[in-house]
Formats: structure tokens, sequence, C-alpha cells
DNA sequence: CATGAATGAGGTTTCATTCAT
DNA sequence: CATGAATGAAACCTCATTCAT
């Protein structure tokens, strides 16, 4: 966690420091991520970062956290979940053009998080399960609306369903570096069709 | 490349310093991965690694280029996937108990290699792409039989094939970290259900 | 010398911070004490300690002459030395449970200053003589009072006793970390013993 | 304890590091005694120093033990204290010009090393008794011998016979940096002053 | 060509001191 | 004048790479 100065500073510099910390990680990783570049592309003095933080380690599991907090209150303000299923949740992100509006570089900050089993703290992990009972909700909901198969664990289901849209959700990003520049019909197009596989799968409606 | 001293080696040398520095790179990363370990490891000098490759760079991508040798020696012992499609080559590998043979450490390896991009170079892409066109073809016959939809293109098959395959990959190495304690009828039914999500997908028999 | 701001404080609050100082200097040495704790100890903001000293070698330096005006200050409170032989006074002092009322922080501050020549300033070279000049006039009206043996310089004579009782000083405040669980009598019969070696050495009654 | 590469090296070359290391650290104190400096003063590079120390602490820690040793290897090619008084030993350490010839740097650091208690490792705190045990050999030979009186406590009697040596010890070393140019009689007067001192204590022949 | 010690550039971290409020 | 955050110089330590044997 991060010292009290930390959090007594202003909202906008806080933001400023972590979104140079999460930059910096994602482009280098977290052993070539240089503290002193991340202060300098923060305008503060290296010196500061340490009157926030204890280490680099620290500011890189506080990245984690903070980058958790943003997401969870997207998350938050959107309509329940509680008696939505896997696909009108999809068409909800959708329609609302949210799938990558996930910002792309925390994102890429959670894969490289993943590479440092042993900076994710229980509070993470937490925070991690509660993403996953997310899914496994939404899951559910489908099964009970006799939407998806109910003869496979929720596990399984799970495990695949995050496969797919995590893969697709990085070819896209590797597609579109810079988000402004994404075309929305594209995205749709992808997105539909990766729907499909996953309502389908291979089988679809060949050799019918 | 290596220098040619490093070819000069007995076989059972060059494969020491290979395995050491894969090890090495998948259970540290590349950054904080040391040279010095890795001569330990393949009892080795660590001036000697100096006479092999020209620096700790070269090693990683060769290691990278070693591996995929090894993964192809492999394919290329194997029946002609020329005919096959993607549903009896996996029913082969899985007879073979193949799916995971694919060695645990080349393939974190491989996961690792992702990280540095800046490291594949043109004779890895070259590789990568030989790889995936084999999947390619798989799905390609596999379309021509009528087994899989073809109103889908085959490079999102491809992505969408290769997630689901992968992300259980990972599962169960992370289930089982000695492969040697690997229960073969669990494996079995694990496969057996991913391949059975890839066949029908969500939707499966639910609701019809 | 301090700045004009600091004379200003309440006297409690000078106290206050010199001890806190003088605390830290004695656990920590000059140069791993931090002035940051100096301030927190003495409730005083860390800026605050540079309205009052110009550095950290200046409030180190005050620290060595706040410490002998203390001692001072009681030593002036005692009877004339003027008169008094050097076992008189230490009987006095052992009397009035002196001996070690001396502050042990202060004594061991003494002892960490000796550590610094370089900040010992004239002007505590002055008090340092004050001190000395004191004992040597208890060894000169030892002498004259024929109770110790003239053929020795004083300036030797004196040596000698700080050596003795300093030691002796020492490994009681090692031992009794806690000055207020030092039991009285075990503190006697050890001072008598000191006294008696000072007075007869190592020959004592032996061999006579 | 040093690391293994640290013992292949050429005796004067480990000799000149602990020297450059033991003057460092006598000079500045640990704290501030610059890695650096000591490696450019033993000319070796400051990365050397990390190949043969894991850390400053261990340095310094090895500093005490080699000092230590040196000492000890001295005092083994004494003629044997098993049958000497306290004073047949000072007369013959002063007959050999030796009471100083313990190295000025080596008594420095021991009193820095003391400063530090929790770097005096067990094997450390060994050795410095079994430099007390030397004393208190000589000291109950004494006794024996009827030499000194025998109401008191061995452990007293050390422990007054050191303070005395130890601060004359140290005026001496005070007076004259450079014990080249120490003055051979003035030394012997000194020391058979301190000696009567010992013997006789403050009363000596006076009042009688 | 093998070896393993030597090198020093470069990063992290500390903390005395300054400065804006 | 009090405050405590901001600053950045300076030191420790790591380890890829070189080099002498």
């Amino acid at each position: 966690m991060p010292k009290e100065t930390f959090f007594r500073l202003r909202d906008e510099k806080q933001e400023g420091i972590m979104r140079s910390a999460i930059r910096e990680f994602v482009e280098h990783g977290f052993e070539r991520a240089k503290i002193c570049d991340i202060a300098k592309n923060a305008h503060v003095a290296t010196g500061s970062i340490y009157q926030y933080f204890a280490d680099k380690s620290e500011l890189f599991m506080y990245c984690a956290q903070w980058g958790f907090d943003v997401f969870m209150k997207k998350i938050d303000l959107r309509p329940d979940v509680t008696n939505m299923d896997i696909f009108e949740y999809y068409d909800e992100r959708l329609a609302n053009s949210e799938i990558l509006s996930d910002e792309r570089e925390l994102v890429l900050f959670m894969q490289e998080l993943t590479r440092h089993p042993d900076m994710m703290r229980p509070s993470f992990v937490e925070m991690y399960k509660k993403s996953e009972e997310h899914i496994l909700q939404l899951i559910q909901n489908s099964k009970d609306k006799g939407l998806i198969r109910n003869d496979i664990s929720n596990d399984v289901l799970m495990e695949y369903f995050v496969a797919v849209t995590e893969r697709f959700k990085m070819r896209w990003m590797a597609k579109y570096e810079d988000l402004t520049q994404m075309p929305q019909d594209e995205l749709r197009e992808y997105v539909e069709e990766m729907l499909e596989l996953l309502k389908h799968g291979l089988k679809g409606g060949a050799n019918v």
C-alpha cells in the first residue's frame, strides 16, 4: 500500500503518477522499468516516488490495485448483471463501444502482472476473484435461461469464454495501437464473429 | 545466430546449454535471468557462454529457434497433416499422449518470448508462420470435409482455435507442475471437454 | 550555534528537541541519525529543525553544548569543590545516588561525540577543559591533604582516574539499561570496589 | 564470511584489501566509509569487492575477524603466558617495544567495532573472549604468586586493568599519530608510570 | 578454446536540505 | 514562523561483458 503522503496529493497528480508507472511497466516490463523515467514522465522528482511508495514493487503492486479499481468503478456503473446473460452483456458493451474502452494500457498491464505472481498480494487476488464471480454469474444466468449448455461445469465454461474473449481483445489491440483510430464497423463485425463462435462453436451449421 | 564454436560442441553439451538457458529464462524472465547461473547449471564457465553467443540477446533468440526446431522435428515425425482434419489431429495426439508432451519448459519459454517482440527476428517469425500454416492446413482440411463451418475465415477460426487450446494447455500445466505426476485419465477427460466445446461451442444442445 | 528562533521557543520545547536529538544520535550514531525522526519524536515538523539549526552538524554540536550545560548546572549546585578531596567527592555523590544520575543518554552522547573530533568546536573544548579542571582541583586537593601520592603528575593521575571511573560507569550502564531498575546496594558495593582499587591499585594488601 | 573467491586471491592482495577497508572504516566510520574508495585504495574495481563479500557489513565483519587473527598470531608467537604474571607480561612487551606495535589502525578499528554490536557475530565474540581469557590467566597467575590482592574478583580486576591500559594506549596513539616518530624513552617512562599506578593506585607511598 | 576473476556502467534507494503554502 | 512535500546528489549493489591465464 502507498504511504499516506500519496493519498494527500491532488487526484490528477495521483493519476498522473499511476499512468506514468503503468505505461513504463507495460513498455519495458517490471525489471527494466526505471523509476527515474516514471518520475520524469509524471513530472516529479525521482525521490518523490519514494515519498509515496516504499519501493518499486510496492509501486507495481499498487498499479495493479489502482487499475483494478478503475475497472471496478466502470463495472459498478453498468446496469446490474444479476439478471443479465452473457450475450446480453456483450451486446450491451458493444452498443456502448465499451469492449475496448477498457483502457489499452491497463489491459496490457494486467498481462504483465500475471508474470509476477509473487506480487499478486491477497488483496489483489480477492479483487481478481470478484471479477471472475462477475463472469460466473453471467454464465449461470445464461444456463438458467437455457441459452447455453449445462452439461459442462461453469469453471470450464468460464475458462473457454475468457480464453476467446481475451484473445480477440489482444488481437484487436495489436491491430490498432492507437485506439482513436479504431474503425467502429470493423470492430462490430469482429465482435459479432467472436460471439458467433462462442455460441455455436466450430461446428456451427456445418455438416448439417 | 550462435558462433561457429557452439556448433563444434558435442550435441549433449549444446542441449545442456540450451535447456539451462531456457529454464533460466522461463523462471526469471529475460531481464533477471543471469548468464552466470545459466552457465553454472550447464556445467560450463561463464566466459564460455560468450565463446558461443555474442550476448544475452543472441542466446535468448537462439533459444527460440532451438525450441522451435525441437517442435518441428516432432511434427515432422508425425504422419503427414496434409489430409488430416483438426479433430483427427487432436485425437491422434491424445492417443499418443502428446498434447502436453510438448515440453513444458519450451511452452513457457514461448510465452516469455512473446514479451520481447524486438527479439523475434525474421527467422523466428518465419518459423512461427510455419507452425500457423500447419494449423491453417488442418482447418482448411476440416472445412473441405464439411466438419466445420465455412462461413468464417480461416484466420479467425485459427485464432479461436489457438485461444482455446493454448488456454487449456496453460491451465493444465499450472495444475501439474511436475508433468510426471499427470494422471492420464483426467487429462483425457479434460481434452475431450475442450474439444467438445470447440466442436459445439457454448450453444451445444441447449435450448434446442 | 542555533539560530535566534530556537531560543525564542518555550523552554520545554527546546528541551524536547535536544533530548530527541541526543537520543537519536546515541541510538544510531551521527551519520544514521535522521533529522525527520528527531523532528517526529520532538513533535515538531522536519522543516522546523532547519528554522533552528543551520544543519545536522550544528544540531549535533549544540547537543554537546547543551548536554554539557546540564552537567555544569548540576555541578554548580553542589557544595563547592574547592576544598574537597577526590574521595570525599565520590562519597558525597554516592550518598546522593548521583554517580549515575549523570543522565545515561547524555553520557552515551559524549561517547558518540568523541568519534567526531571535527565537530568539537573551540567552545566545546573549552567546556571540556572546565570539567577537567574540576577534577584536577580535586586531585590537587587530595595531594595537599597527603591522601594521594605526589610523585606522579596531576595529568597522569587524572587520566588514570577518568579511565577507571568512566569504565566502571559504562559497565554499570550496560548492565542496567533501565536506570530505574538499578539496585542501590549492588551499586554501592560496586562503587566501593572501584574506589578501593583506585586507592590501592592491584597491590592492595597483598604480599605484605 | 567472505566468498570463496576472496581466499583464492594472492595473500598480498587479500591483505591490501583488508587494510584498505580497515583504514577507511577507521577514518570515516562504518556508515560514511565508501566501498568505492576502499576499492580504489586497494587498486581493485568497485565491483570486485562484491565478488569477495556479500555486502558492506560482511566486509566490515571480516575486518574484525581478520584483525583479530593478526593479533592472535602475534600473541601465539610470544612466550607462553601460562606461567607469566601481569607485570612480567608488560615488562616483556615493553622490552620488545610491543606495547604499541599492536598496529594502530587495528586498535582503532576495534574501537569502531564496539559501536556496531549487531555486527559482532558469535564467531567474533568467541575470539573476543579468547583475548579476555588471556588476561584473566595473567591475573590469576599474579594472584597465585601473591603479587596482587585476592580480595577482589578477577572480573573486576580485569575491568580495572583493561580500563587503564586501554586509556593509556589511546592517549599515546593520539599523541603520536605517526608511530615511527615515537620516542622510545618517553614511552618507557609513560608505561612505567601507568604500571606504577596499577600496582599501587592513587595511594602509593603517600601519607605513610 | 576453457575458465572464472575483473570491470564499471547503470539502476535503486536514502535522506539532508529547500521551498511553497 | 510552522509545516511537510519536493528535490536530487550520492551511495550501494548487480551483473553483462571482457580479459588474462
